[in-house]
DNA sequence: GTTGATGCAAAATGTTTGCACATCC
DNA sequence: GGATGTGCAAACATTTTGCATCAAC
């Protein structure tokens, strides 16, 4: 038996895209969305990460539906992906208050900082105009080195 | 016995590089660098890739070896390394001539186009040093749909 | 001769998939 | 009730590693 519980603006929205796509709403999507909302933009977490954090809620789901629902939720432009580092890829709740932001990583001790660029945004835009592109999205990614791991 | 053929003036500097540090110049690092070079830049060959190559022109050097001497190319400055698409990085020659570049994906049918921008430098070089990072490299990945692809 | 590199096979990661069962609509 | 989603385990893809052997210096 379904557990209905008043949804959020996002789970609104979610549970009509779903629908409209013949999809349903379940609680391991609701669960996942509520994560990166409770957590905020600005965090960069891993499936395995994702996987964890709702582990010490005490909640369980399995990795299988939480790489299922990942690509789900990025392809229905809830979530980011990021390619910052080794050892897989990041996700991150897209929001419209912060549309078009980069990032800067440190390359010893993987801190990451936020930044947006409007230069950026038309660099991007102009390449791929061009050159008969349309821009689906740009993301720089800055490798640098940060104050503590310069002072070694 | 070791062959001693001439060197060009890459593998000059990869010879002096190597043995500052205490490393030697093998026959198989050499075949990497001077399948990069070969082809040039604008190539984006993924391990595989480059042992596939190899084998082509005769060459078996394993696939370990590759993994470990992409590494080792790319910690000394010859090879960059991308993260465009799915399924594993790829690697391409660093060129003095074309320093700074970025690259289009199209995210259908996977084709990638390069660019340059002086404002994409500027705005990673702005952003690191704002928080007193120190800059070592940025990359824009600018994710599109080509002109064919957006005819469907 | 010594130290560092290679090749092999095995392990470690990260991600996807087939299938039986459950559940949303 | 029927289509869609989940969990599990197995498959898959990419990358790393331990170790014996080999080769650069």
């Amino acid at each position: 038996m379904a557990v209905h519980l008043p949804l959020n603006r996002f789970e609104g929205t979610l549970e009509v895209g779903l629908h409209q796509d013949g999809r349903r709403l379940t609680p391991q999507r609701r669960i996942v969305l509520d994560l990166f909302q409770r957590i905020g933009t600005g965090t960069h977490l891993s499936a395995e990460d994702v996987h964890h954090q709702l582990l010490d809620a005490g909640t369980r789901v399995s990795l299988a539906t939480i790489y299922r629902t990942l690509r789900l939720l990025v392809e229905m432009g809830f979530l980011h992906e990021l390619e910052l580092s080794e050892g897989g890829h990041r996700f991150e709740l897209a929001s419209h208050d912060h549309p078009d932001h980069h990032h800067l990583v440190c390359v010893r001790c993987g801190r990451t900082e936020e930044f947006e660029s409007e230069e950026v945004l038309k660099a991007g835009l102009n390449a791929a105009e061009c050159i008969g592109f349309k821009l689906i999205e740009s993301t720089l990614n800055v490798r640098a080195l940060c104050p503590s791991c310069q002072a070694n």
